[in-house]
DNA sequence: GCTTATCTGTTACAGTGTAACAGGTGAATT
DNA sequence: AATTCACCTGTTACACTGTAACAGATAAGC
């Protein structure tokens, strides 16, 4: 009954970098993601926008404009790569998946319980 | 000039199990699938005549069914995905994650050789 | 006040994720 | 041999995603 909304390939980046940052700008975002993607402006918009509609993402007005932020945790946001990472590269389990994770300093010890309990929770 | 065409997150699982048996029926396919995704046969086979058309798989006729195989190695379908997980989820270069690979026996030593240089090539 | 840059909303279109359905063909059954 | 059953094949469908252009609104600079 988490709040669980699967985050897509193309919406993983944004997330990761709301993640990190809290609170952005559709524009602060799309600088951010320029060395990795090379999108237009209104690709990472339409995209964003439609991250709130599905609940990922809410947004407030500040000033004039609106800054973006996460509605989903990290270790939330995940569970499916998680899984996708395991079975289809690592011919491991998801929770050694999380373990790697854990050292290589991608999540924290409380990111990786949390991530834990989640792939657990529905099978 | 490599014939790269990129295989999105369900097509893999699929190329995955062909990459292991060299040439399945659709039928075998799916049921090795059903591990993993919980699709219907009508999924998995309108998923395989798309990637015919895309030029990630053939097929060839044999009694009366039809074998698929894959037309790109393993390397070469994991590039965008190596890529996906090094910036994505650990913060390391693609070719650390390919040491990786390498590592946890993912990928022989020539696959892993095959795909460090396609990362290289383009950028 | 006008120009320019940026933000916002709207629209678009091909590709992907997921599947139902109808017709064909071989195997088993009577 | 005619019927039935199971599975294969092709066709069609529809919502969602990937990617983006465009037009109007607003703010900032001159």
């Amino acid at each position: 009954m988490t709040n669980s909304q699967e985050i897509t390939e193309s919406e993983f980046p944004i997330m990761k970098i709301l993640w990190e940052n809290g609170e952005l700008s559709i524009r602060e975002v799309h600088d951010q993601l320029v060395s990795t993607k090379d999108w237009a402006y209104s690709t990472t918009k339409t995209t964003m926008d439609r991250m709130i509609k599905k609940g990922l993402l809410d947004r407030k007005r500040q000033h004039n404009v609106y800054l973006y932020h996460p509605l989903i945790s990290k270790a939330q946001g995940m569970v499916k790569w998680v899984r996708f990472f395991a079975d289809g590269f690592l011919g491991s389990s998801p929770q050694q998946v999380v373990a790697m994770f854990t050292e290589s300093g991608t999540l924290s010890i409380s990111e990786a319980n949390e991530l834990s309990a989640l792939i657990e929770e529905d099978q």
